[in-house]
DNA sequence: GGGGTATACCTAGACTGTCGAGGTATGAGG
DNA sequence: CCTCATACCTCGACAGTCTAGGTATACCCC
């Protein structure tokens, strides 16, 4: 799996994995990896760029917490950021049923 | 829809497309949009480019044709084409395995 | 206490593929 | 002859992801 497929889809699969609990980021890619059994296993680089535009557009909120001396910044889904995660998977949905569509081959 | 979702899976799409018989450049757009019922309107500078390198890369042969004094460049795709569909087919439905579960949200 | 590994954050610039905008040319219809 | 549809093409802009680099702490083993 190229891991630039999921290009354009990012933020929902951010905004997916913290709608299930507040998470800071290297668990977040963590999460990301898990609930795509693998596939998805994101480069630091192209994660965090994204947390820091959701947080600004107020996608999400995030904290400093201290664990043991190391800091982690804990992000936290908001309103806007789940109604941002529903128009997300319908986009989803669409692109998958137009693709199934165009690209035959008893796909669907 | 966003026309650029379908970035990384134009040539799955153009393939597809021709897949079913020959067609040239204009009809080909035809065909996708067609057979996505509306939902990708390509651009033709997208495609172009994209049968260009198809055809260097011995996915699809091509033939200009003469119809009522237009020229029409037809494409047609070869077996290394089908072969190179047939795996774009596989990335495509291991992407939507992955999304569906990374997206979560009924999405499945 | 030194080295290696895991955790945890960050950024700048490179890269890639699509799009927008522009161009050429023919034929049909008004 | 002017406009519209067909039909081809290319260049540069753009957006989003990745590569590669950086910082810092904690833990374990020697």
């Amino acid at each position: 799996m190229r891991e630039s497929d999921v290009r354009g889809h990012l933020d929902g699969l951010v905004l997916a994995a913290l709608a299930v609990g507040a998470a800071h980021g290297y668990e977040i890619i963590q999460r990301i990896r898990d609930r795509s059994v693998g596939a998805f296993d994101l480069a630091e680089g192209s994660v965090y760029p994204v947390l820091h535009r959701l947080e600004a557009s107020g996608a999400l909120t995030a904290r400093w917490e201290a664990v043991n001396g190391r800091r982690r910044k804990v992000y936290e889904i908001t309103q806007p950021g789940r109604t941002q995660l529903t128009s997300e998977r319908t986009r989803w949905r669409d692109l998958r049923t137009s693709m199934d569509r165009a690209l035959g081959g008893a796909t669907a």
